[in-house]
DNA sequence: TTTTGGCTCATACTTTTGGGCGATTTTAAC
DNA sequence: GTTAAAATCGCCCAAAAGTATGAGCCAAAA
């Protein structure tokens, strides 16, 4: 099957080779062409076969594919998503995250601990423990350094 | 000229045709062929003629393309450019601008003011003016605003 | 030349942040 | 049901950050 589906053309070819083959024998019996010069049956078979030959080529010519770079551009901001195995790796909890990403867009402590009601010191011990699990002593260098492995946007 | 340019493949073709059939009439006139079979002279017409076949169609045909559009992220953060408009609007120093990315990185008041060479006080100054210009209160929010303005990467 | 603006520095003070404990309660996993 | 991790909160202290104000220096602009 495979391989009959592969060789169509060649197949096709060897059949049309052999019918022509045929049609001129049964022209010669039938002496029809008898009465012809050899050089007008000469010609037939070249048209024929140059026929054949441009037929062939058509079909086996595999196409020339030319590869396009195209840019794009993406809106980062939006089509984010979050480093998950960054997130696991360093073992940083949901609500971690959430004072994590609070406190990167500017909030104060106090301002996150208002947002998420509970007491500043709870806030602080988030942050303590996410500047140990992002290795880091500043929240501006948590901030930096979460943006850059994905953790946030 | 422009004819014969034009007609190259059609010329040659012509040509070709021409000597391979002054070629067989020499042949045939030298007796070589005559001993042959009719069908293997057949034979030999059609494959040559069948190669010419597939030589003129692969000449003038064009080549079957197809097009490929491959996606290509370019690297965002590496064509950064500052909205120097922006800079103006909101009349940012040369200075505060490298204070300003220096705290971006992640230093601390007294790190900036290392690697400035001057006082702590002075990037005290520094950040402080930055602040009245961005309307922020925190370094955090500094940062997060002036990367959204695009005057730091 | 005067003035303006940028850069520098200082002092004093307040607020925020961060470190280092310890502790209880919730939640989830085993 | 025990256990572990997460989440909660508190206190204290030191360091850093931020506020307010004043002032000297210098180069460029008016």
């Amino acid at each position: 099957m495979n391989f009959l589906h592969k060789n169509k053309s060649l197949i096709l070819y060897g059949i049309s080779l052999a019918l022509i083959l045929f049609l001129m024998k049964w022209l010669e019996l039938r002496l029809i062409i008898i009465n012809h010069s050899f050089e007008v049956y000469a010609g037939f078979i070249a048209l024929i076969f140059t026929g054949l030959g441009i037929w062939l080529a058509l079909k086996l010519t595999k196409p020339k594919t030319i590869l396009v770079e195209k840019e794009v551009y993406p809106d980062l901001s939006k089509n984010f998503v979050v480093n998950e195995d960054e997130l696991a790796k360093l073992n940083i909890s949901k609500r971690e995250l959430e004072v994590l990403e609070l406190m990167a867009s500017g909030l104060s402590n106090q301002e996150i601990a208002n947002t998420l009601f509970v007491s500043l010191n709870t806030v602080k011990t988030h942050i303590a423990k996410l500047f140990e699990k992002l290795e880091v002593k500043r929240r501006t260098q948590a901030v930096e350094t979460s943006k850059r492995l994905k953790i946030i946007p």
